[in-house]
DNA sequence: TTCATGCGCAACCTCCTGGTTGCACATTAT
DNA sequence: ATAATGTGCAACCAGGAGGTTGCGCATGAA
């Protein structure tokens, strides 16, 4: 099947603040960023957007390269992907436990 | 459109914590639980337990009702559905840069 | 060369999260 | 009536997450 568990949790975790959703929406949306660039636009230091970037980095949703003295950084879309599956996973599980509650409760 | 950040961002948050997928993945493939039902699979204690359905039920992907001294637990599938969609729209964005892109690059 | 820009690393702080334990209360079983 | 079971509430604790600041180092511009 899909994502394992031990795959999912992190990827979620990656996904559940909302500097780091807003990260994603803007790379998304507007293509790749440098650091500082997206630091900009964004009340928080340079280094706290570093963070959220690494944090997203280690989840597989997002990676950088080096240009000169930036670092840029853009999506991954293959793991959204990933996530999407593993809700697909749990969603099916559930309308089966529904299918197998009513073909019970109706004989 | 579909979910906004400020909705999206505890909904993942609540995903990401691997004791907290297997409590959906057990409430979708077994039905509804009782949280000592729920805990004696484990190894964590019964308050912990407690604890984690209450950050599901806090992010709507999760409900209970009271049965006589037990507490019954089960999915509330739409919110993964929410999920998904929010995903979705991240990956579609995605696309579309990518589409933008493309055409620019071949002029 | 000299200055400015972009970045990384490390220390530090605060607050939240995940976990425990202990106790009290309601409900069912004996 | 008494015992056992299922929950809820509160206090408490350790560790991690999110944030800041300060400094040093490369790279590009004047």
């Amino acid at each position: 099947m899909g994502v394992p568990l031990q795959e999912a949790a992190p990827l979620f975790a990656a996904l559940g603040d909302g500097t780091r959703l807003q990260l994603l929406a803007r790379l998304g949306s507007g293509g790749p960023h440098s650091i500082t660039d997206l630091s900009r636009a964004s009340a928080l230091s340079r280094q706290a957007i570093t963070k959220h970037l690494g944090v997203l980095s280690g989840a597989g949703l997002v990676r950088s390269r080096r240009q000169g003295r930036e670092c840029i950084w853009e999506l991954e879309p293959g793991r959204l992907d990933d996530a999407h599956r593993y809700l697909e996973g749990i969603s099916r599980q559930w309308d089966e436990a529904l299918d197998r509650l009513r073909a019970f409760v109706e004989g």
